[in-house]
DNA sequence: CGAACGTTTGAGATGACTCAAGCGTTGTGG
DNA sequence: CCACAACGCTTGAGTCATCTCAAACGTTCG
């Protein structure tokens, strides 16, 4: 099924097969789309969101000279563009980073699962402020951390996320990006992403070679990137493990 | 009224006379806040949102260090912690910056009136969207822009969110921060600042001196920090002026 | 085989940080 | 009403993380 990995493995909030049935119903089609190319320009209308199926997306805003700032990546299970159903227009630009697979989901769908079933409508406004969470993450990570902690704090977060769809086993999965990629992410230039990545093969944190990241001890990575997994929202036990920065609490 | 600010001036949404009222009523209780206050940690339970009705509240994620990154800040009108009536727990602290006039919505009455009134359900489904796409202008702020660049950013969209509440001119406003505050809304040293801020008087773009600030060309500010205010969906004439940065839409 | 693209490395420049001290203003208690 | 503490602002000098520019290298694919 194509929602199988939407909201799976989250805290306060699971759906029942009627519902993954429901949402299902309201995808319109399945599209497959090319590495690199834009699904959403800033500023268009749109009429349906996005789930994504396989793949990964990215949501980004270039400054004048055309420097890039990623302010988002999609894994499978995301539902991409949700925010522009209550937005209408999207503030930034949306497109795939791999080849992708996509379900589209007609506004008006929405609308009618909404009505029909307060509770849904509920939870899909719940997947768009996890977002929102991840974003206040990356705020954290761009703000406070050094080049190092940066990097190492979006590969746990990755992590973190792929092993709730499913796709990582806490110590290695796919990342087909480029270090450019990570770059723009972390608000760092490629030369100096690495830099970085030598450093942390050289300290034994992290392997990221081919599109494979190998994170042999997670808790250490976590802690180096001051990673701590609460704000994802994600219920399984191994992922909510290295709160390291948290006091524990009563 | 409490909430006369909010969602006030936002483009695809204005709230009826009705709506309003519907809001006032889920308002359990007015309160006062003193300034630098806690209101909620994370992690905690929270079984009420607020709605801020005067003064200026953050909210922020500190690092293992104790160094601070604010993710926001709130104005008059804002609905200062919302996303915490889906979320139940938040992954970050809000406070008050300054003494502050909250209003008090418990859950179940926010359950009542989506219940009642799906279509207010969704207006406020997007006030919080556009608190992450705020979230994502901070990103590029502090991923893409110098230091200058980031306070003048921050500034310009103070202006214009304080103008849509009816608390600037669009030249001057209120603004009751230390330089610390800054830092930690861009991602700098509470000493960097005060030099950008010697840089901004020097070069005319602001004066920011006794909790107020004055922009005499906010158009020149604007560019130096590479502000579109779009993301904010306000719908003022004044304040989608000063377009900027992206190319005239064909 | 060559073009395109991503990765790697070096050398030098620079923006922001750290540490340290002095200054101005405000509020408070003797 | 003065003295002093607390706080925020300002400035200087030196350091360091990251950037820029440049070149070489490896891999993939047509």
């Amino acid at each position: 099924m194509f929602s199988d990995r939407f909201l799976r493995n989250k805290r306060n909030v699971t759906l029942s097969p009627q519902e993954r049935g429901t949402i299902e119903a309201a995808i319109s089609e399945v599209r497959t789309l090319e590495p690199r190319s834009i699904l959403v320009r800033a500023g268009d209308d749109i009429a349906h969101s996005t789930l994504l199926i396989e793949g990964i997306m990215s949501r980004y805003i270039d400054d004048r000279n055309g420097l890039r700032q990623l302010v988002a990546i999609h894994v499978p299970g995301d539902f991409v563009d949700l925010h522009a159903y209550p937005l209408k227009v999207l503030d930034h630009d949306v497109a795939t980073m791999t080849a992708a697979t996509v379900g589209i989901a007609p506004h008006a769908q929405l609308d009618a699962i909404i009505a029909a079933n307060p509770e849904l409508g509920r939870k899909l406004w719940y997947s768009t402020l996890i977002d929102a969470a991840i974003h206040r993450a990356w705020l954290f990570r761009l703000g406070r951390l050094d080049a190092m902690g940066r990097v190492a704090h979006f590969l746990c977060e990755t992590n973190a996320r792929l092993q709730a769809a499913g796709l990582s086993d806490g110590h290695r999965f796919a990342l087909p990006l480029t270090q450019s990629d990570l770059a723009e992410i972390c608000g760092l230039t490629n030369v100096h992403v690495n830099r970085i990545m030598r450093q942390l093969r050289e300290e034994r944190l992290c392997v990221f070679r081919s599109s494979l990241v190998e994170i042999p001890d997670p808790q250490r990575l976590a802690v180096r990137g001051q990673f701590d997994p609460a704000y994802l929202y994600i219920d399984l036990p191994d992922v909510t493990l290295p709160s390291s920065n948290r006091p524990p609490s009563p």
